[in-house]
This record gives C-alpha cells, sequence and structure tokens, in this order.
DNA sequence: TCGTTTTTTTAAAAAAATGTTGAATCATCT
DNA sequence: AGATGATTCAACATTTTTTTAAAAAAACGA
C-alpha cells in the first residue's frame, strides 16, 4: 500500500514537478491548488503525509497548517520561496513538522519525507489507531471523547456509543434494528422511536451546531453516516 | 525540569553561542567538542535533545547519529556547514531528525528544538520514568510522594495508588473494574462504590483544593485524568 | 393536491449513575 | 488493649441520562 501525499501547492510548474517526482518513488499523489481545496481534501484524513507551500491562494499556508493540526497530525512539510526566518519559524510554531526552502534539490526533500514517513510510523500504533475521524469529527476511544474542529462535543453515553456505531460504520446505511441491537444490545418489544431521538440528540450537538450534516435518513430505511468532505 | 540538551561540536565559537542561547531560553546544556565523547555522554541516555555537528573530529557526526540510533530515539537535530546536499540527505537517512544549515539563525534552530521537543513528548508515554507531571502536580515513585506547586499534598496509600494509576494512564478512560483490578487487585463481587469514594478523596485533596479539575468523570463508564494543559 | 406514512421535535416521567456522608471495620503502633 | 488513622460499606441526595409518548412537520404516493 503505497504512502498517500497531498501537495498544496498553487504554482502547477512546482506541483506538477513534485507529482512526477514522487510517483517515481512510488507514493500516490494528490494535488490541490489553493489552501481552502487543500484544507477540504485533508480533511477526508485519508493522507500519510502533505507537501504545503507557504504562499498560497485563499488560504495562506500557516493557516492552512493551524486547522490541519486541529484534527490530524499527519505529516505536514511547508515549502517556503522566502528565505524569511519568521516565516519559517511560524511554520514551525503552527504545527509544521519540517519545512523545505526553494528552490530546492528534490534528493533533500524525498528525504526528509522519508524521515517524517518512518517516524510516523514508529509512532503510529498508540493513540493514533484509537481514534476514527471524518473531516473535523473526531472520536476518540481511548478518551471516550468526541472534537469538532478541535473543540470537545459533550455527549453522553449512549449518544456517544450511537455516534460510534455510526462512524464505525461509516457509508453503510443502517437500519433502525441493527442500531437497537448495536447500540441498545436488545431486541425491542413494541415501538419504540428512542433510535430516532438519540440521531436527533447527536444531529443538534454536530449537524446542526457546526453546520455540517454527517447524518443523513435513508426514509424507510434507516440512517447512514457519510463523511463530509466526499461531497 | 528543564529539558537536556547536548551539544556536540568542535568549533568552541559556536558551541559557546548555542550554549548562551539554549540557556537563556531555559534547557539545560552540555557540551562535547568530538564525536567520541558526543557519543559516550549520549549514552548514559538522560539527553532529551542532541545538537550535532556534521563535521567532528574522531568521529563523523553521520557516524555518531548511526550509533546514536542503535540505542535511543532521541530528536537529533544536525548542523551542516556545507550546502552539499548529498550530506544532508545522507544526515536524514542515518537518522537524524532533522538539520540546520551553518550560518543559521538561532530563532529557526529554536524553533526547530522546540518541534522536536514537542513532538518527542507528546510520543513518549513515560511509563519507566520515576516521576510523573502534570502541570503543577508531581507524583514522585521514588520518594512516593505528591506535590502540587512545590506544596506536598499528603495521601494514603490507597489514595497514593488510585492516583499514580489515573496519572500512568492518563488522558485514558478508566473504568471502576480496570481501577478495582489494578488498584485493589481483586475483581469485586456485588458492587461497592469504594473507587467513587476515593476519586472524591483525591478530589477533595487536589481538584478541590487547588481549583483544578485533573480528574474527570466519563459518566457510564468510569473516570479519567487529563492533563491541566491540554485541551 | 390530499391523505397517509414516516420522521422530527418536544416535554415530561422514569431510571440510572454518581456524589456525599457518617458510621463500621480493619490495621498498625505504642 | 487502646488510640489513631485508613479503608470499606451502605444509605441517601443529587445530577444526568434514558425512555416514553404524543404532537408537529416533512416526505411520499396516488
Amino acid at each position: 500500500m503505497a504512502e498517500r501525499i497531498l501537495i498544496i501547492e498553487d504554482e502547477s510548474k512546482i506541483a506538477r514537478f513534485l507529482e512526477l517526482e514522487l510517483k517515481h518513488e512510488g507514493y500516490e499523489v494528490e494535488i490541490a491548488y489553493d489552501g481552502r481545496s487543500g484544507l477540504e481534501r485533508a480533511e477526508k484524513n485519508d493522507i500519510d503525509l502533505i507537501i504545503l507551500d507557504l504562499m498560497l491562494p485563499l488560504m495562506s499556508g500557516i493557516e492552512v497548517c493551524r486547522r490541519i493540526r486541529k484534527f490530524s497530525d499527519v505529516p505536514i512539510i511547508m515549502l517556503t520561496a522566502k528565505d524569511d526566518i519568521s516565516d519559517k519559524v511560524t511554520g514551525l510554531d503552527s504545527g509544521a513538522d519540517d519545512y523545505v526552502t526553494k528552490p530546492f534539490a528534490i534528493e533533500e526533500l524525498l528525504a526528509r519525507i522519508r524521515v517524517a514517513l518512518k517516524r510516523r510510523a514508529m509512532s503510529t500504533r498508540d493513540t493514533n489507531s484509537e481514534t476514527i475521524t471524518s473531516g473535523k469529527l473526531v472520536l476518540n476511544k481511548l478518551q471516550h471523547k468526541v472534537t469538532y474542529d478541535g473543540e470537545e462535543v459533550f455527549l453522553s453515553k449512549k449518544e456517544y456509543d450511537l455516534l460510534l456505531y455510526l462512524m464505525e460504520n461509516k457509508g453503510i446505511v443502517l437500519d433502525r434494528e441493527k442500531l437497537i441491537e448495536n447500540v441498545w444490545g436488545y431486541d425491542f418489544i413494541g415501538d419504540t422511536n428512542v433510535t430516532d431521538v438519540y440521531i436527533r440528540y447527536l444531529r443538534s450537538k454536530i449537524d446542526q451546531k457546526y453546520g455540517v450534516s454527517f447524518i443523513k435518513t435513508i426514509r424507510g430505511v434507516g440512517y447512514i453516516f457519510e463523511d463530509q468532505a466526499e461531497n
């Protein structure tokens, strides 16, 4: 499974060059040409490393970096055209793992990529494997906690259990019977709309509050949790 | 509890300059003036970060780096005088975390040091250290003592054991069963709320007394010890 | 569009979990 | 044995969560 690298870079010449080189090294490559779309792409959270230009249209590299850090520890390598130390410093302090100054030698960048990926591979085995992410929404099983954009979302146990089950099965429609069985743990007698009520609680605490829509209704069937960034 | 930084650098002017700057930032600093003695010093394994010159007498920086990596994951930042890419690349691939090209701006180096230390702090789940710290709260295993802001907190044995277990697993939710098993050392029969009571004791001696909240309740699950600074 | 079905929303009752307290028990030291 | 402090237990108070039920709204099919 090749590592997937996201390049966020507005100069298409550089982006293209990087793409070729990285593909040649066996990485999968995706490109975003401005800060905002780069951030959006990153929110799908299936990227292994990000190469991020400091100077970007729509949203600066620093800002992109800062926002990504709210939901992800993905390694970020900054590219900076200037030789301005203060930029480098803010870049690093805003959460980047490393940076490379343009013009750069591709070999150096490749070495830094290897280091960053290796480091992540070493540290990944503890806390991060216990987390389910969808865009800015992060569910941490160890902490039994959910955050959106870094801000804690306070959920009751059932709410948490339900969200966990939904996120573990994201992209799959779950009918009420399945939800009851797996979250409540028993077959209900008669009809209760307890699932509906809890779906509502989750929506009001997440979807409504943050203006997103993770939980969709499939009429006549049940509910489905969908990744935000995928739409 | 300053971080200890080892400088391995033969040019005494640079070494001295670094020493001053780093001490000014509040780090503890040690210096070795050649590769071999630097390696020896590192073997004591009580260093938090190493600044390693590439060109050294007796043993090259690359070699020092490679050997240190055999027994330690301590962050290593390489200093290289040359602007030779191949050196940088070998440096990174030989296990260094980062490098800085001479002449360097001290601010840049400081930023990289901060990043490296922060990264290490995140991945270090210290289990074998003799002291566990969270903000102003310090638990010393050797002395079997707890202090808050330097002031001793008097705990009974069970209180201490419980706090120790909580702090060893900070950031992780622990249910009552786990607490009973690990602190009391037996499986309980029926239900007693002895854990609840002890949590209360700890809270009254720490959380309430100092107006903090280390121990949080996860309703329906258990308790969690959280770093004050986090979140 | 209208009637029907399904889902969403609301509110209040019921249940469950946790916090608090004081007294009983246990261990240790003198 | 008695004093002291630590630990456990049990009962009650408080808080929070869960469930229920029913009205309102929305979606759907004829």
